[in-house]
RNA sequence: GGGCGGUUAGCUCAGCUGGUAGAGCACCUGCUUUACACGCAGGGGGUCGCAGGUUCGAGCCCUGCACCGCCCACCA
């Protein structure tokens, strides 16, 4: 830190160089900037220092991914605000790593051992997952890179990723320890089946869809009886394994027949009609076949009336055994199959189209099949009661708050969650069973079993969710559970970044792992950003083509750019990606550039910068500065970087270059010595200021503009953020401003419509150089002024014209005047520049009357 | 089915605790001004989704409706 590396006052190489770019040229600079960056350590966090911390912990990116739009957006967020707390005097740490991603890793491997024409089971586990390691090694986090373009100020000397050792070792002492507490337990429940991941997934991993499928009713007979029981149906396989017909307890339709025994058509199974008032009287005939094995309703079903649990469909998703002649057979083939065979037994009733929403793998896509099988679950009450409490009293915020209620709503159902995965990538389960049936859960492998001693010692063979380690991930990262200072330091952290898709797979859970194995909430403000959609509306993807490749922007735009655009787009909930913001930001990244080549080449660089006190507009612009400064910072506290990122542009382009240094140039070009001197001193200044200001979102621009800078400096990143105390604010000097601007903008329009203007000024307007530069503009100075007064030698119609918006301006002012309503309640303020317009409208348009009747 | 958010200028979006609608882009008209044409100055363009209501006053508050998006959800 504290690299010098500007040799003193602008080198004659700068110089030329300022001279020779008249265009900003981002590509060409970025990297080496952030080089400089990267040598100075500006990134490492240091544990020892005895700044006050400030910690954000990136949402791990999967290692196989690429960084895309919003990867750059959050990105983007995250380092203004990492740069804006370093330069305000915080020791701040933006974790970085990667996440295993178990399904989604195992996917890409598994697709190229496809290629090969080889499957994982040809090379078997341990050989399978040295190859992901194998590639993880020489292709992974290669997203890591990326954010290094982008200009993120990551910890990139603390790398972590998920399947570390370090991290595995956090991993089995979270499970052992939840598996002690009697959170972790082990049951043959339905769960959801993705049949090509060959794995259960959890609920949150689930996807609906709407689709349109054919809803069967089908006859079953009645036994001993002449009566029938119609049932509705959108998968006739799973007739096979049904084991009861339901109905309404109150429904009287039904009533005499509700322990009697049905016949189920095919497989000819007699099973019992039983009442449960989970039935819809009014949906279809109003009985339903139950099939526990295969639906998770009539699981629940099963389980309360005891009955048996058929299963007709296997893990890899095709028919077993127990379907008999369609064994063998996809569900597809079955379906068609057995709809024949009804048909055929004439108890197909009726086939109709029907629209409902049906669950997929968010991996893989496939439809889900709820299948009974032997998971591991994590109860999630006495986790997720804390976790929703810290919200409720507001240890935990989320940006926007209505997002509270998407966390609020999942987390208070208390769902068990299915954490084991039959997968070869990833944490393998710390859990060992013996011939005689016992567990043994333990941090390191045991040799013997805890309760019998059995040597024979056979490991879980599944792995955990991906979702149950990056739950860890704000405290794994630091070396949890070995007690270090990093650990001390930097737990916990303060600011989380992410979209709302994971609010509820990812920042519920590390609120509930960080509270129970840290005793504290890991973050404090959750920033929940918008999605960029593409700019037709659909959502961006890749498969969808509808992808924009943040990097192809940097490149073409520069980092700066990119991070702008994406900022400004960063406000509502979903924004429709538009390249023009990012062009905005490309100019404005030429204007800061164009502008410190004037200050920088025109002005007087051996002056120490320092705002003036003697001329109006120096004075203005100071409190401009401080204005702004104070503005941007305040909005970014409050996670509107929209807002900050527009106030900066209007601060930058309007304040600063359109009003000050075009007022300025007439004393920078000027004979004057001295005023030459303070209005160079102030350019200084404001530069200065301005670069600080904006180095947050836009770094490299910034950094490489204060290289220009004379004098012996650190590198803008570790620059204190620049105080506005003693720096004069003045609003009553900004307000006249406005008016000089505003009485400016009236001179001009006239004049350009070949109008003679005369303006007269009272004394101390701001800008008089502005209104000197005009053609057709006479400056008239008078002491008896209190505004600016624009008059012009217009001819008749324009004076007609002017008089009729006036009168009408009168006349809504004069009613407004004499409506009690309004003089009762309105604010005392109101009123008075209410009767103000009044009595202007009323000069003018007496003044306008005298001069048409001349 | 439940919840959340959106509907403001041709486009992308701002609009704080209710006080006569804003920005950028695009468009039109002038500027070969010595930082910048990725520029400067000026201008046109909106009955703020629809219908009611509260209020002296509503884009902002309330009610209903329509459309769009997202999240959650076990109705066969």
């Amino acid at each position: 830190m504290g690299q010098h590396y500007n040799p003193g006052l602008m080198t004659d190489g700068s110089r030329d160089e300022l001279e020779r770019r008249s265009r900003h040229d981002p590509a060409a600079v970025e990297p080496a900037l952030f080089q400089r960056w990267e040598s100075a350590g500006l990134f490492d966090a240091d544990p020892k220092s005895p700044k006050p911390p400030f910690v954000i912990a990136v949402p791990p990116p999967n290692v196989t991914g690429e960084l895309h739009m919003g990867h750059a957006l959050n990105g983007a967020i995250q380092d203004a605000l990492i740069r804006l707390r370093k330069m305000q005097g915080y020791e701040t740490l933006w974790i970085c790593g990667t996440d295993h991603a178990g399904i989604a890793t195992q996917n890409v491997i598994e697709k190229e051992l496809r290629k090969e024409g080889l499957t994982r089971y040809d090379l078997g586990r341990e050989a399978f997952v040295e190859r992901v390691w194998e590639w993880c090694r020489q292709y992974g986090a290669a997203i890591i890179q990326q954010y290094k373009r982008l200009g993120c100020s990551l910890d990139y000397s603390h790398e972590r990723f998920t399947m570390d050792p370090e991290y595995q070792r956090a991993v089995t002492e979270v499970f052992v320890s939840l598996y002690r507490k009697g959170l972790l337990y082990r049951d043959n429940r339905i769960v959801n089946w993705c049949p090509s991941c060959a794995s259960a997934i959890s609920d949150l991993e689930v996807q609906h869809q709407e689709e349109t499928d054919v809803l069967f009713e089908v006859r079953y007979p009645v036994k001993d009886s002449d009566e029938v029981l119609t049932v509705a149906t959108v998968r006739p396989e799973t007739i096979l394994a049904d084991t009861a017909v339901a109905v309404h307890p109150d429904d009287l339709r039904y009533l005499h027949l509700v322990g009697k025994t049905a016949i189920v058509p095919i497989v000819n199974r007699e099973v019992p009609i039983i009442a449960d008032d989970y039935v819809k009287p009014e949906f279809g005939s109003g009985a339903v076949k139950i099939t526990p094995g295969h639906d998770p309703n009539d699981f629940e079903i099963g389980r309360r009336h005891g009955l048996p649990e058929l299963t007709v469909i296997g893990f890899d998703g095709r028919m077993n055994d127990e379907a008999g002649e369609f064994a063998g057979l996809t569900v597809e083939e079955a379906r068609r199959r057995v709809v024949e065979r009804l048909r055929e037994l004439g108890l197909l009733v009726a086939e109709k189209p029907y629209v409902h929403e049906v669950g997929h793998c968010d991996r893989s896509g496939d439809r889900i099949e709820p299948l009974i099988s032997l998971q591991w679950f994590c109860e999630m009450r006495p986790l997720a009661e804390p976790a929703v409490e810290a919200v409720r009293s507001g240890r935990v915020r989320f940006h926007p708050k209505s997002q509270e209620n998407t966390y609020f709503n999942w987390m208070e159902q208390y769902r068990p969650w299915c954490v084991s995965r039959q997968l070869w990538w990833g944490h393998q389960i710390p859990v060992w069973y013996c011939p005689n049936g016992h567990v043994t859960v333990d941090t390191t492998e045991p040799e013997r079993c805890a309760e019998c001693g059995s040597t024979e010692l056979e490991r879980d063979p599944d792995v955990l969710d991906t979702w149950f380690s990056s739950a860890l991930w704000p405290f794994a990262t630091l070396g949890w559970p070995e007690p270090n200072e990093r650990l001390e330091r930097f737990y916990p952290g303060h600011v989380l970044s992410t979209a709302r898709e994971i609010i509820n797979l990812w920042v519920s859970r590390m609120i509930m792992m960080g509270l129970e194995f840290q005793g504290e909430v890991p973050f404090e403000d959750v920033i929940i950003h918008s999605i960029i959609q593409a700019a037709d509306g659909r959502r961006m993807s890749k498969s969808l083509g509808t992808g924009i490749n943040p990097l192809e922007l940097v490149d073409e735009y520069g980092a700066d750019a990119t991070r702008y655009g994406l900022l400004k787009m960063s406000s509502t909930q979903d924004v429709r990606f538009s390249d023009g913001m990012i062009d905005e930001g490309q100019r404005l990244a030429n204007k800061l550039w164009n502008a410190s080549r004037l200050v920088l080449l025109k002005g007087d660089t051996t002056v120490a910068p320092a705002p003036g006190t003697a001329a109006l507009e120096d004075r203005w612009v100071a409190s401009r500065v401080a204005g702004a400064t104070d503005e941007i910072v305040r909005l970014i506290n409050r996670y509107d970087f929209a807002g900050a990122v527009k106030a900066l542009y209007a601060f930058i382009w309007n304040d600063v270059c359109d009003v000050y240094v075009e007022a300025a140039k007439a004393r920078l070009y000027g004979e004057d010595e001295k005023e030459r001197r303070e209005a160079s001193a102030t350019l200084l200044w404001v530069l200065e200021r301005m670069l600080a200001v904006a180095h947050p979102v836009m770094p490299f621009i910034t950094e490489e503009i204060w290289g220009f800078m004379p004098g012996e400096r650190d590198l803008l990143m570790a620059t204190p953020f620049p105080s506005i105390e003693g720096v004069q604010r003045d609003p009553q000097l900004e307000r006249r401003a406005e008016e000089a601007m505003a009485a400016i903008s009236e001179a001009r329009r006239l004049a350009g419509e070949g109008q003679e203007v005369e303006v007269t000024i009272p004394p101390g307007f701001l800008f008089r150089s502005l209104l000197e530069k005009e053609k057709r503009v006479q400056v008239v100075e008078s002491p008896d002024a209190a505004v600016p007064i624009v008059a012009a030698q217009a001819d008749r119609a324009t004076l007609e014209a002017r008089l009729t918006v006036v009168r009408s301006e009168l006349q809504r002012a004069r009613g407004k005047l004499s409506n009690d309503g309004f003089l009762s309640r309105a604010p005392a303020e109101l009123i008075d520049a209410e009767r103000e317009k009044a009595s202007r409208f009323e000069a003018e348009a007496a003044d306008l009357e005298s001069r048409l009747s001349a």
